[in-house]
DNA sequence: CCGAAACAACTGGTCTGACCAGTACACTTG
DNA sequence: CAAGTGTACTGGTCAGACCAGTTGTTTCGG
């Protein structure tokens, strides 16, 4: 593999680059904390040595990766930025709706994450959570015969508050963008028709059958209910040939 | 919520941000797909009517989202690239370096991913990549005398290896970067003692195990197998307080 | 004395125009 | 026709300039 000198391959380093590079080192080792300021950009291109276009073009691209932020006329200088998940939000985005991921792949993902996080927020739920969740599932009975867009919005506030309760941010966010990407994917794909009657009973019905296993703190019931639902929600959109995945996820032992 | 006017908040868009939207928009339509190149900087300039910088600018965060790639000299342009993981790779790994996520979050996120890895990868792993993992296995083995690199080095390439036989990148992804994420924060945590003899048996133990179920395209038990060693794996370093979701997540169905 | 308006000194956003070191491709030349 | 040479581009960087916005201070009017 290697060759005895440890000589290894090198790319040329453009000067933003490297900067990035610091600053992103810095940040990571806590040398820069969230709510610290940069120094301006004029006086950062005389740490660095470089033109002003060239730091700018460095802020940019930490910008675009949420370290940061610059405001004109703020005489404090760039914001370091506490992480947050939308970056990765969006990444995730782009990578399922370029189509480098199957649609059975995302389900797959979303059955899992689904499930997990509703046994999870069985087990971890706060009583105030139980009641949003009954507040959303009621908002959708009661919604029901009206629009589906205020029904649909009340599903997605159940599901939002299942993995808020799961107290898993990783799921939480990972569960997030599989679903925007998978609700992308399906309104392309069959025009966004919108949800018919019959299909919002049986949305109801699951969420309610989830909502009970939650309130009964029965987490493994929650979790499989979660699972089979979805399998059933999506699985007939999935080509026949890549469906034997999502049956084995639904039932993971025995 | 909102006026009755249908007026929303508005926030200033700088020149550069405005070209970045139009060409992510652009490539998200398949009006511009990999391999095809954009107009050189001094082009651009002139359709979207801004200097170099601003264009250079946009250029920047659109390369450091993963979507386009600039090489000087290249007389064709800018070239589109084909939609990489890298960037969603990086988001998750910053996420979690932040601290913003807990450990016991990501050990139950990796638990999940991995139990449904094994178990795709029961159903889904083609001959070759069941030889691969016979020898990452028998690697793992023959190494266990010798330096504890090379023994994690097969280690990682056994996971690395369910997880390409899963068929599901997004699994294969994220369970990446967790693991990534995961050992940083224990090496972190632990000053990175380097694996013991006892503990290098042990793993090899499990992997072998989850191998055998593996072969056996056992989906059902390579699943569990591989969920409860991860939690006896990084179980004690959580803290008691947060190891109950965990226990859950390990027998899903009863 | 105090509040409000004007100011000054910064900030980031953008532009112009320039230079260099690469690359690709056509054009010579043997 | 092959091999070497040129040239016209490319992106990477720099310098210096202007504008619009923010902030903290200073001044001025009550």
């Amino acid at each position: 593999m290697t060759d005895k000198t440890g000589f290894v391959a090198v790319k040329p380093v453009r000067a933003y680059e490297a900067i990035v590079e610091q600053i992103e080192q810095a940040i990571a080792t806590r040398q820069l904390n969230p709510g610290d300021r940069l120094p301006s950009e004029r006086d950062l291109m005389g740490t660095f040595a470089v033109s002003r276009a060239t730091v700018r073009e460095a802020l940019r691209v930490l910008e675009s990766g949420g370290l940061v932020r610059s405001r004109p006329g703020d005489p404090r200088g760039p914001e370091i930025l506490q992480a947050s998940p939308a970056t990765l939000h969006k990444a995730m985005n782009r990578l399922v709706r370029s189509g480098t991921i199957k649609l059975s792949e995302l389900v797959e993902f979303r059955v899992m994450l689904e499930g997990a996080s509703c046994t999870l927020a069985a087990e971890h739920r706060t009583p105030e959570q139980l009641e949003e969740m009954r507040a959303a599932v009621e908002a959708m009975e009661s919604s029901i015969a009206g629009g589906s867009a205020v029904f649909s919005q009340a599903d997605v506030d159940f599901h939002a508050t299942v993995w808020e309760a799961s107290h898993n941010q990783l799921m939480q966010i990972c569960g997030d963008a599989a679903r925007g990407a998978l609700v992308d994917l399906v309104n392309d794909r069959i025009d966004s028709a919108p949800d018919s009657g019959a299909q919002m009973k049986l949305s109801l019905a699951h969420d309610y059958e989830i909502f009970n296993a939650i309130e009964a703190q029965d987490g493994a019931r929650a979790g499989q209910l979660a699972r089979t639902f979805v399998i059933e929600y999506y699985g007939e959109m999935i080509e026949h040939g890549d469906r034997n995945g999502l049956a084995l996820l639904g039932v993971p032992s025995e």
